[in-house]
DNA sequence: AACCGGCATTTGGTATACAATGCCACCCCG
DNA sequence: CGGGGTGGCATTGTATACCAAATGCCGGTT
């Protein structure tokens, strides 16, 4: 193809990140609808790639649960259900459990310790404050820095690497749902909750206690759960992002 | 890509399911040492097929846990430590308790438990008989179905499809239990008591009993994790016990 | 109207070429 | 003699052309 990509001050790191974005943009903008084919001629022209990449962002859309493999050969997008995007969330506190009763009962460096605790006070400082003004994508940074060091915590790169896989799935990251208005009083009180889980949970992991550590990273993550089917009572837009299947 | 043949574990159906095979083997068998890289080329006349699936087979087996990418570009063999094992043991568990008590709280159907029956006790006409003669390949077959219809009645295709991909690294998998030899009354003893975790995890889900099905399947997995330790503390390489995988 | 056969499309796979990158050994210069 | 290049080699990422098999659609035939 054209030589410098670059050049023009393209974002793309490689062709086939580029491949990655661009086509889960489309499937989760519900550009391409749920059950749809992808086919990869299309897509080549679509994504201005070749066919190698499209097929290795195929392949890796596959492991995020966003396409599926077809029986005959080729993917489609994946239907979500919102049973579907429920389980996804209770896999990853189930696994976010995991990773705190590890970390509880082995011990963790004051070093880690001291690294949550400031990424919680930093929360503190957002979130405390009667300002309902909040500033949802630093919380939101925050938030996803102390649920992976929750994860690291456990010492075992295959359990972080699990969970990782599992927040990547639809609307099952820990940040997925916070997307409600930045100024309304409810936003602040669920994030209040959230934030007081966030402390009981380093405390129990601190003190090593597992099963409590656990059981509350279980129930930090039913927030998201239950952001999610309220985000629904109140409006297909969630939805929409998922994959436009209004029904 | 996927032929009539593939149910039974026949030859590979396609090149990629045939560098997959071959290179895993190669990575669990040792004959590709921990850390060392894997490069492509060299693959390409190892294993008898081109590029493009070697490359499909290297990004599978990444998921698997058995490769990791270069940050350069490129794979090597991931280094496996004992711990490591042992958390995907207990990752299987949890997620396979998940689905225990998923599958308790919603309720399974007739057929669903019938089915798990009838597979329990294929398992007790191996295990019961005081003949310590047991036909191990007939017991791994019935455990690993066991276990996969487990995960299926939790009615949620992505904790399914996650369970198995937990289960493909190395020696997390139900039937991983290989280093029992056949005739040994320790490996009789072993059998009885994972059966019996069988039939009160089975009993405990028809009995729309949450916790305590999932509690068993957890248990149950830890079994895995002694039989490891015993292994290793008698001295056999981890390469030997290779083990079956599902499916 | 139902059925049948053939054609077009698509995919998995092979082969090949080429650019970018990283690594290493070797060489030149101080 | 040693350090800093520096060029070459190996390898990966990407593009591209092509092929065989599978799929499904379309039109013709009965």
């Amino acid at each position: 193809m054209s030589s410098p990509a670059a050049a023009r001050g393209e974002k793309a790191a490689s062709q086939t990140l580029k491949a990655v974005l661009k086509l889960r943009d489309l499937i989760v903008s519900g550009e391409l609808a749920p059950g749809e084919r992808v086919p990869e001629l299309q897509m080549v022209e679509r994504l201005d790639v070749s066919r190698t990449p499209v097929r290795a962002a195929l392949m890796r859309l596959e492991q995020e649960n966003l396409v599926e493999a077809l029986p005959g050969g080729g993917y489609a997008v994946r239907r979500l259900s919102e049973p579907d995007i429920l389980v996804s969330i209770e896999m990853r506190g189930t696994l976010e459990g995991l990773a705190g009763r590890l970390a509880a009962e082995r011990g963790v460096s004051a070093a880690h310790l001291a690294e949550a605790g400031e990424i919680l006070d930093g929360i503190d400082r957002i979130v405390r404050p009667l300002d309902l003004d909040i500033d949802l994508a630093l919380y939101v940074d925050l938030n996803a820095g102390f649920h992976a060091l929750i994860a690291e915590m456990a010492g075992s790169p295959a359990l972080t690497l699990e969970i990782e896989r599992v927040a990547a799935m639809p609307f099952a990251s820990p940040s997925a749902l916070v997307p409600l208005e930045a100024g309304s009083p409810a936003t602040h009180h669920v994030l209040t909750i959230a934030q007081e889980q966030h402390r009981t949970a380093l405390e129990a992991i601190a003190a090593r206690e597992g099963s409590r550590a656990e059981a509350i990273l279980r129930e930090h993550a039913r927030n998201a759960q239950r952001n999610l089917r309220r985000a629904l009572a109140s409006g297909r837009q969630l939805m929409e992002l998922a994959g436009g299947r209004g029904r």
